[in-house]
DNA sequence: ATCGATTACTACATCGATGGAAGCTGCACC
DNA sequence: GGTGCAGCTTCCATCGATGTAGTAATCGAT
């Protein structure tokens, strides 16, 4: 079915066209493509048409009569934060699978943004979205009126507002909370907690980490506590630089993820701190950045191809019928413990 | 204009409903969207139907009929690249701001799925295409039958066979290679070749390199030039390890990116070399990992909002005239030199 | 030979929005 | 009162692919 020869001409051909030089019906050539019974002549001839016009279906046209586009919207504050770039990729190539493609959306965590992802981004354009909220919280999300299908990503709703994959970001948070606890570490500071938003991610995490230190019997100091305003590395190393100006500093430091970890790494060790034996550090989302870092970054490592394929699934399955309760699927999660966190001699990650 | 109500029923509104509920015709409701002249208080009538009705216009149907789509793709062999992220962040944002919105497609360096953008990406699903080959050569995009307009990225094209935008790749690498021949280096290593493509970025980069060796009155030993399968951080570990092997390892490593420098600084430190008291390192995108690693990489900084801002512009142009003749984009560069090459004592990046 | 069933294909309406031409107002003007 | 002219608005065709209904041809069974 090579294509030898395809017309420069202005409008490409269409189905029309191909029916003409096959002659035959325009619903021959539609069945052709879309594989119904068509005789061996016929097909072998419309073929020939379909090649020698270059022909390809315009996808427009199809969508307007199928109802629907074949494509997925990914909405995230920014693509090339590592761990949604890690993400991108998967959720790029689990929908390929599927037969659909993606297509990207930054909200730059805006609202206003925010608020047209969560109707439907303005246009019907994509069948269904995935969604990875900065600024909006469930009460938002339950006032949407689209209806277009709509997975939420590492938000904890708290009941069946939205579709919702996530991995258990308490008991993910005091894993590492405890591991830090049991390596000896006293004075553990916590970065990235985001006081504005009460149901999300950070506010889990938050509280994963005073389980952990209850738990291991350790007071929770508030001046431990950092917010970060976005999770760069740039943040973490501000926090860091504030901790390390404390009275008395921290010897370990439970950020909420990996580049705000990095980040933080950068001042401690400017700093004069030696990691681990001076201050221990724990990040989140094992982005590949961490395992080559020196030292490399002791990180809760979430199960990103499983939230990738988890998020589509519901998609799909919700796509398929809007009317269905809402689910939640919790993803697994593993810590890795690297050199960052002590974990005896630096040796190759 | 706020929704007031929106009908959750299956079938959303069309534009008919919104005629019929504002007793007007369907043109006229047409006519209020895309802002033609109505009166006053029909357009009023009409907004108010839109409003109560949820309506949203059906992008399928404007598509077919406008003849164009309002989606560009951005096909690179992989978006969880940082380089590519962050390019990927700066042209999805730049496509917005001229209403487009971007489609990601991830070709992972394999022929065929490249041989399919160039081909357009199936069916006529986008009005452009931003395209960063890894596998194909100028020669196969010569060959082309598809009119989707199609911009490259960082490929040197001989001659006029598509709009290019990369930035000067030999004058860049030479750039790298003389700052590290300036600083004293003499077995300047180059860790990145690609044998099997020669237009390709990786050949630029490699006789610019040649080039500054030459310039500094070294040697060009062969046994230094280290090919890389993929530009990750594994394959740079990899190329290190190699190097630190030989009998006469380099006080000098020029990578080919900066994934590849972060990997292979990893590998050296392992080894016990010092940097950059052993071993400089400089690398090539100025990525956000390499400013807040430690040490930081020395790096060649290309100005990738430029890069975004020229193949938009590039595409749009061409979107508009089709038939104009390719034109080439050279964007600026830069060094920064950071402590991975011997800046100085280590500060704060 | 005839009937019913099956196959292979055609004609036509349809999805929703838009461009163009025609139609309908109201109004100024001769 | 008729003409001309705006200014809106309506009607209709159209973009390209697909679902439905229907027709013609073929086959097997009686």
């Amino acid at each position: 079915m090579t294509s030898t020869s395809a017309q420069p001409g202005r409008r490409s051909a269409s189905m029309k066209d191909v029916a003409a030089r096959a002659g035959v019906s325009v619903k021959t050539v539609s069945n052709v493509i879309n594989g119904a019974h068509v005789g061996a002549a016929t097909r072998e001839r419309v073929e020939r048409a379909i090649a020698d016009l270059g022909y390809r279906p315009n996808i427009s046209a199809r969508n307007l009569r199928r109802g629907r586009t074949g494509i997925l919207a990914l909405a995230v504050s920014e693509v090339d934060v590592p761990y949604f770039a890690e993400l991108a990729r998967l959720i790029v190539d689990t929908a390929e699978e599927h037969g659909y493609t993606i297509l990207i959306d930054q909200t730059g965590g805006d609202p206003k943004r925010e608020q047209y992802v969560v109707d439907g981004m303005g246009a019907r354009l994509v069948d269904g979205i995935v969604f990875s909220p900065v600024a909006m919280d469930h009460l938002d999300i339950a006032r949407r009126t689209d209806t277009t299908p709509l997975i939420l990503l590492g938000e904890r709703v708290s009941a069946g507002t939205a579709d919702h994959v996530a991995i258990d970001n308490v008991a993910a948070a005091r894993t590492a909370t405890a591991h830090l606890a049991g390596q000896g570490r006293r004075r553990i500071a916590a970065i990235g907690t985001q006081p504005s938003y009460a149901q999300g991610t950070a506010t889990m995490r938050e509280s994963g980490y005073r389980a952990a230190l209850n738990d291991a019997g350790l007071p929770v100091e508030e001046s431990l506590i950092v917010a970060a305003r976005q999770y760069h590395r740039r943040d973490g190393a501000e926090a860091a630089a504030y901790l390390t100006e404390l009275e008395d500093p921290p010897d370990a430091v439970f950020c909420f993820n990996d580049t705000l970890a990095l980040g933080a790494m950068r001042t401690l060790h400017d700093r004069g701190y030696r990691i681990p034996e001076d201050v221990a550090v724990v990040g989140f989302d094992d982005i590949d950045d961490g395992r080559y870092n020196v030292p490399s970054l002791t990180t809760i490592s979430p199960d990103k191809a499983g939230i990738a394929r988890s998020a589509l699934r519901l998609l799909l399955d919700r796509i398929a019928a809007v009317d269905s309760p809402p689910r939640e699927v919790t993803v697994s999660h593993e810590l890795r413990v690297r050199e960052s966190s002590g974990a005896g001699p630096r040796r190759r990650p």
